[in-house]
DNA sequence: GTATGGTTGGGCATGTTTGA
DNA sequence: TCAAACATGCCCAACCATAC
């Protein structure tokens, strides 16, 4: 995807990466080494993207209106269609199926940034936006779906028929928390060029104190290894015969950020202490085996 | 207390309609 | 002609009632 590769602006550190003060944090910076993949995940506070000249034109002087009389905009179908595929765009580099709430959060944002939006009408301001993003992004899906994109050719329901027979919906979808739930392959690389990439991996897993090389291999298979479990749904043995590295603790919790954009253990150990009285009076309460685990 | 089955609302892919 | 909006059918997860 090519949006994916640009750089887009952050908003604050408050997103959920901001845990990532350990070691865990390089690991996730790293995985941007990768223009294919997404290194953010959704932000905590949507930015409304710098439209083009002409669109900002008319923004500008909707707000200027705005300011001086309270004269709301009512945009054209034009200008509305620049805006929409602006956020579109915008909304897929982080996530290709946003939640209802993320569509609240843009739709917000753009009345917020632009008053001259709102609508008068509806409770929230920005109802009938969120509803034309909502539209805007299943056509803008089918969009990339027609042009090969595999993140949504793979949950395309000819696509699962042709392979898979009968349940159409036999994928898992990128839902929640998976920002790089199906990337496809880096740039110049291709299914034979990782193969080589993973035979060679086979070879380095056996040697000792090269797990910067090993971290570097996995980083650039991650797209042809994804592809393979979500396509080929591998029984584990099988996952482990292809890919041990992945079986390191070291794999375990880089993958993990590799696909979420979260550092998994410093975000594990945040929620431990956050609901770790709570646990302790859940096991103090239930008696028996958990007990005597809490005594011990 | 746990397992099982039915119901329902929400979300998705896909195809069609509408209107500028 | 093209993009937005809409309609339809399907699936899934959450919820609830019932049985054991």
């Amino acid at each position: 995807m090519k949006s994916l590769s640009m750089p887009h602006p952050r908003d604050d550190c408050s997103t959920p990466c901001s845990l990532a003060d350990t070691d865990i944090l390089s690991s996730a910076e790293s995985t941007s080494s990768d223009s294919s993949l997404r290194s953010q995940p959704w932000p905590l506070k949507f930015q409304i993207p710098e439209f083009s000249y002409e669109v900002q034109f008319q923004l500008e002087q909707g707000n200027q209106a705005f300011l001086n009389n309270g004269t709301l905009l009512h945009p054209s179908t034009k200008l509305k269609s620049d805006i929409l595929q602006s956020l579109a765009s915008e909304m897929a580099k982080y996530k290709i199926y946003p939640s209802s709430a993320e569509f609240d959060n843009v739709a917000e944002a753009l009345i917020t940034k632009y008053p001259c939006l709102k609508e008068k009408g509806s409770v929230t301001g920005y109802y009938g936006w969120k509803i034309s993003l909502k539209y805007k992004m299943a056509n803008y899906r089918t969009r990339l779906r027609n042009i090969g994109c595999q993140e949504l050719t793979i949950n395309s329901v000819k696509e699962k028929r042709s392979g898979m027979g009968p349940g159409p919906n036999q994928v898992k979808k990128p839902r929640k928390a998976e920002v790089n739930f199906c990337p496809d392959y880096p740039p110049g690389e291709t299914k034979e060029s990782l193969e080589e990439e993973r035979k060679a991996l086979l070879l380095e897993v056996k040697k000792k104190n090269n797990d910067q090389l090993i971290k570097r291999k996995m980083e650039k298979t991650f797209a042809y290894r994804r592809q393979e479990i979500i396509k080929g749904m591998p029984f584990i043995a099988e996952v482990k015969n292809r890919w041990p590295a992945l079986f390191s603790e070291t794999e375990v919790v880089a993958e993990f950020t590799r696909i979420t954009m979260v550092p998994l253990l410093s975000t594990f150990m945040a929620k431990l202490d956050r609901y770790a009285d709570h646990l302790l009076r859940v096991f103090k309460k239930k008696g028996g085996t958990a007990k005597r685990i809490i005594s011990t």
